[in-house]
DNA sequence: TCGATATTGTTATAAGATAACATATCAATT
DNA sequence: AATTGATATGTTATCTTATAACAATATCGA
């Protein structure tokens, strides 16, 4: 297996996901963030599968769940689980997924599912090196990268083709 | 200068529209496609500048030139121009910008100035290769790609400084 | 000219995101 | 424990981005 996430091939998920959150409470603890409930509601959400999620789809799981909100506070939470890298967003679906690569993420890669909507992150590309060249040459400063392939998976394929 | 759009670079820009321009009508004729007011107009006021406008912007500039216009107009104008890659979607801000490589733009990937919205393209970078290493571990099939970059452009890191 | 296809015009609305401000909580110090 | 400054939440309203739906029109080949 490749040094990808194994959002397309079968693993042990329940272990993806507690050692993700352990990380992040970690992560908090030795930074001194807050990872209120609202903030780790929201990432339980996500760290439920490796589908990406919109806004509105983790506000409704929110609701659902007994924790009457309002956008902004599923936003707010977004914002700083993306703010501190625990959570990607997915600039080309507007959507949200766990990092499942804590700690070793730097300048993450995706392949998006556009028919499930699953989202694999890679970590070994490291896919905005030839950019980073071209910005030194005309001075520009790169402070943050996006690089999303979308298609189809493995599993959706054979359902479109069936 | 290496090998990207003259976003962030003095150069005749005259020239560079025109050439885009030239490009994108023989691109029309030879493959049977429409380049009709609506899409023409758009993509002139892309071409204009090395600015990734949004949606509403590319319609005020149509209703201020006497092209009276709602949003579906634009949509899909820039839908045409983006299908046939004559104008790239930037998703981060969620705006377009006119391709400035005519013909030569497979995999494009974009600097993008916070402060000023330039965009500069690039094409000799190959960002997305170990990417696809990764789909076709997985079999993943890749339809498109993104990758983008966003910062400050020097002229806009000058004036921050100041 | 007919008919199929593609495009435009228009209204309405869906979907994504944030501004603004009041209230509440936290955590460090008195 | 009380004070206080900073941080986070609750809530309303609104803004921005994008599309659904359908009628009217134009284009092009048979």
């Amino acid at each position: 297996m490749p040094e990808t996430t194994a959002a397309f091939t079968e693993h042990d998920h329940a272990a993806c996901q507690s050692k993700a959150l352990a990380y992040v409470i970690a992560q908090c603890e030795a930074k001194g963030l807050r990872l209120t409930e609202a903030r780790r509601r929201v990432l339980e959400i996500l760290l439920e599968s490796h589908t990406a999620l919109g806004a509105y789809e983790v506000l409704q799981r929110l609701n659902t769940e007994g924790y009457s909100a309002q956008p902004p506070i599923a936003y707010r939470a977004l914002d700083f689980l993306v703010e501190h890298g625990f959570v990607h967003k997915v600039e080309r679906i507007s959507a949200f997924v766990a990092c499942h690569f804590p700690g070793q993420c730097n300048a993450p890669a995706f392949l998006i599912c556009r028919s499930c909507r699953s989202v694999a992150e890679t970590r070994d590309a490291r896919p905005a090196e030839p950019l980073s060249k071209d910005a030194a040459a005309m001075r520009f400063a790169i402070e943050d990268t996006n690089v999303e392939a979308e298609g189809l998976c493995q599993s959706c394929q054979s359902e479109e083709g069936a």
